[in-house]
DNA sequence: GTAAAATTCACCCATTTGGGTTATTGAATT
DNA sequence: AATTCAATAACCCAAATGGGTGAATTTTAC
């Protein structure tokens, strides 16, 4: 939703967005694209994260178009230093090919959006304004792999009795907890974890509940 | 006769949604504008998930529009179950409050998208269809909610050494190993083990891996 | 109705872990 | 120069955990 009363939106009602990127065709039609709109200007253009972070944190833009692949520092690398300092910037990936760790990793160093280097002009506009006023622009295939991310996949090979352990014990619970809140004696437990540990290859309760989390086999 | 099971039917011509929905209105709304409009058609419409679950079994629409605060079973519960049967049909959840423990049970139970009810109908209906072919498609809000949720926030009362242990524990390390991998002994492990547990209130290390992970403390 | 699988419980033993205490060194801050 | 903090290391002891083995009972599957 767009406040009115914000800020930025009385002092100036224009999106200042700079532009991280290597290639110079991409970077200097991005530049045209904003300046040529009503309502967005490019306020500084940048060809690695070296030169840029410290000319962003002074000029403090709306809106970072981001590239990933960049000499030198990864722009992944680039989001983590510059959020760091300025939580409250809007950083958007730009990129051409969706490589689903490289996704990830930028969400969780702070982008708000996703977007592939194909996206149409009044799109990526659109999505500018969209990261500017709270929202978190992504492609379509990117939108639904991150929602994909979330899905529980469990375990079929555990049985309903130790996926009951198994969420006990990614609740830090111990062997005389879980007993007690399943209502069986701690040598079952035992029982079960051993199963568990053989059917999920680990050997230590930390791991257990590391590969359950990261695989998504339980509700958290 | 139009043979309306063929497969080119559903795939070219029409995307069949069915409605699961309690409040008799919104209901027929949404079914008049579904059938109103050219390329979709809503195959049915229900007003709990006890009587939608093995109706949508047997109908295979290609989206189903499910309310969340249903009587009796949950949306969020019926979504589970549709899914474990049909992982391949595409749920949206549609949802006057946006309540982010909601948001996110509805997605790792297997919705692919999750819109608020006052969303415009052209917008509604391409969402339908975006969910169809592939997308996730969400409010705004809830876009910018899911891509927060990815983001590390580095418990700063942590030293630099304790969360370099912390990353360890997270992916199932013991003690010796971390020792190991960091080149410090087994002791020097222990105390920065015990000070992180005294820093997170934890005391175990499932329940700090727990803790580091849920909380997004440390990359994965 | 029988076989297979799931769930339950028990004992032994070595290793790991968790909590307590103490202490040195180097870097950063005041 | 004094002080705080981070990082390093060691020792003691009790509790928790992990691995091995065996076995009864209930549920599910064929």
């Amino acid at each position: 939703m767009v406040d009115f009363k914000s800020k930025k939106f009385q002092e100036n009602d224009m999106i200042n967005v700079a532009i991280v990127e290597d290639d110079h065709e991409i970077r200097e039609s991005l530049a045209i694209l904003i300046n040529g709109t009503v309502g967005f200007s490019c306020t500084n253009k940048f060809t690695d994260c070296e030169t840029a972070i410290p000319a962003i944190l002074e000029d403090t833009p709306d809106v970072v178009l981001m590239d990933i692949g960049l000499p030198g520092m990864s722009g992944i690398e680039g989001i983590r230093i510059i959020k760091e300092k300025m939580p409250e910037i809007n950083i958007l990936m730009l990129t051409v090919h969706v490589d689903s760790k490289r996704v990830f990793e930028a969400l969780c160093a702070g982008a708000c959006g996703y977007l592939i280097k194909d996206t149409q002009p009044t799109k990526l506009l659109e999505a500018i304004r969209e990261a500017h006023y709270g929202g978190a622009p992504m492609s379509t295939q990117i939108a639904r792999m991150v929602v994909e991310s979330f899905k529980i996949n469990p375990h079929t090979e555990l049985t309903n009795r130790e996926t009951e352990v198994l969420t006990q014990l990614c609740k830090g619970k111990s062997y005389r907890m879980i007993a007690e809140a399943l209502f069986i004696s701690e040598e079952t437990v035992r029982r079960h974890i051993k199963n568990i540990y053989r059917k999920l290859e680990v050997s230590s309760k930390s791991e257990a509940v590391a590969k359950a989390l990261k695989e998504k086999m339980v509700y958290m």
